[in-house]
RNA sequence: GGGAGCAUAGCCAAGUGGUAAGGCAAAGGUCUGCAAAACCUUCAUUCCCCGGUUCGAAUCCGGGUGCUCCCUCCA
């Protein structure tokens, strides 16, 4: 709430709770969603990295004016609408390695504790109802717009909106919206209607994470209206702080725009899974700072792809080592000098997750592996294995994943073979012939001192 | 009109007072039957511009310029 960085300090020592705003699920999510979904996943990761126990909540808002326009254009209730497009969110994030919230709560399946809140805010004088609306009243609540840094008046100054005449003041928003005919509806003691878009987070954030709670996130677009209107509702209900810390992540852009429908820029999570797969677009997201902007270019993700390819090789290196090297004590040096990278890399994550700079350490340690494993006498098995563990343990951290040992089919294993004699016999023609074989299988096969050895192609 | 933010090499991108990280791309070298991978070397006298403060500024201050976002649904 200072508006700058602050010191972590969860409320329950070795404990976090954290809310994230998820997606209001009317179609497949763009690219923009999956930074926040990424960013937010890394930081519980970096989190949990820390020896925190973490409690993270993200929600489906299933109630929606968007997915009831979309039910009726296709002819399906909202409710199942909203049911598909929260399974293809579900594969993009494992796509996008992202962990499976310890609550997914939808809106719909939790009408009751939102009208409890309305309830209460009506009681104590920070609500009222309009002919079967409920609105929250701004005025009530002195600090409203302390989070987005906007006074009052300033926001009345320059409203868009037109006016409601219904409310009393326009800056104030609806709680609770009474159900045109035929539309989807629950009922409640002011109309048969529906939540308005904020009390939903309240509500939820509440019921799992108490009152009061540590970490809240979501887009910098949600921290006015839709966050700062979360603080008055919860706040007023309660008395108590809501949240302690808020977080809120950049803006994809593409050629200097926001993407937006209107502008027919989206690019969809779906259609750059399929074309570079999850990993590059994770290290494409996490290889920016999560508060700057992120400019989408085409070469962006390739570049992205190239860096992936580079540590899925030192993954591979490492693993081929850890089975091959020769048995040995763990090198002191080379101890030493990752113990220096290591600092530097917890550094960066704990401080603001500084993801760049953690990526940086990343690629500082591959090189020094490469380097220890390579030159002088070549390393030991135990250092493989510490290179592997501390290899490991970072990744995970930042959420990316390596595809382990390649599998092959018999076929190749007897090319393999056949290529093995005629190497023996010099009959390279020949052996070259077997790789190209083999390649057209999918593989690609490496000469290395210790043998043949097989990769996925283009992997 | 009000609020927030960004500008660093061919590209992506750190650095926020001590003399420009890292990745991708490119060039040369080592290794290799040839490759691949790896390693080594090279690649911004300069950080949008103009002033100022300082022994010293990409970093602080003032003034410009360009761009983006928010104030309406939005990650």
């Amino acid at each position: 709430m200072s508006r700058r960085q602050e010191k972590f300090v969860p409320l329950t020592p070795g404990k976090v709770r954290m809310y994230v705003c998820g997606p209001t699920v009317y179609n497949t999510i763009h690219i923009g969603n999956g930074r926040a979904a990424v960013f937010f996943d890394t930081v519980r990761r970096v989190l949990m990295a820390l020896g925190y126990e973490v409690i993270y909540v993200h929600n489906y808002t299933d109630v929606d004016d968007k997915i009831i326009r979309v039910a009726q254009e296709v002819g399906e209730t909202p409710l199942a609408v909203a049911e598909r497009y929260i399974r293809t969110y579900e594969e993009d994030m494992r796509a996008l390695n992202v962990l499976p919230p310890t609550v997914s709560p939808r809106v719909s399946e939790h009408i009751k504790e939102i009208i409890a809140l309305i309830q209460k805010l009506l009681e104590k004088g920070f609500a009222y109802e309009v002919g079967g609306d409920v609105y929250f009243r701004v005025e009530k609540f002195p600090r409203y717009g302390a989070l987005s840094g906007q006074s009052v008046e300033a926001l009345r100054a320059g409203a868009r909106i037109e006016v409601d005449e219904k409310k009393e003041n326009p800056l104030d928003f609806a709680l609770w919206k009474r159900a045109k005919d035929g539309e989807i509806h629950w009922r409640a003691p002011w109309s048969r209607g529906r939540p308005g878009w904020h009390i939903e987070c309240s509500a939820m954030s509440m019921k799992y994470l108490g009152e009061s709670f540590d970490i809240h996130g979501g887009g910098i677009d949600l921290c006015f209206p839709h966050h700062e209107n979360e603080i008055a509702q919860s706040e007023g209900a309660t008395g108590v702080q809501f949240v302690r810390y808020w977080m809120h992540n950049g803006h994809v852009q593409i050629a200097k725009e926001k993407m937006s429908k209107s502008l027919g820029n989206i690019v969809q999570v779906r259609d750059i899974l399929s074309r570079y797969g999850g990993m590059p677009l994770r290290f494409w997201y996490l290889n920016t700072h999560y508060r700057q902007p992120l400019e989408y270019h085409e070469e962006a993700l390739v570049q992205a792809e190239q860096a992936v390819r580079r540590l899925q090789t030192f993954f591979d290196n490492v693993q081929h080592a850890r089975m091959h090297a020769p048995l040995g004590a763990l090198s002191t040096e080379l101890k030493a000098s990752v113990e220096a990278v290591s600092l530097s890399y917890w550094n960066a994550l704990l401080d603001d997750i500084r993801t760049p700079d953690a990526i940086t350490a990343l690629f500082e340690l591959v090189r020094l592996g490469h380097q220890h494993l390579t030159t002088g006498t070549g390393g030991s098995r135990e250092d493989a294995d510490y290179l592997f563990k501390t290899f490991s343990q970072w990744t995970v951290t930042l959420g990316f994943q390596f595809a382990g040992d390649v599998s092959y089919p018999p076929e190749v294993s007897s090319l393999l073979q056949e290529r093995e004699e005629a190497r023996k016999t010099r009959d390279f023609a020949r052996a070259d012939a077997l790789r190209a074989k083999i390649e057209a299988l999918g593989f690609r096969v490496e000469d290395t001192p210790s043998g043949q050895r097989v990769r996925m192609k283009d992997a």
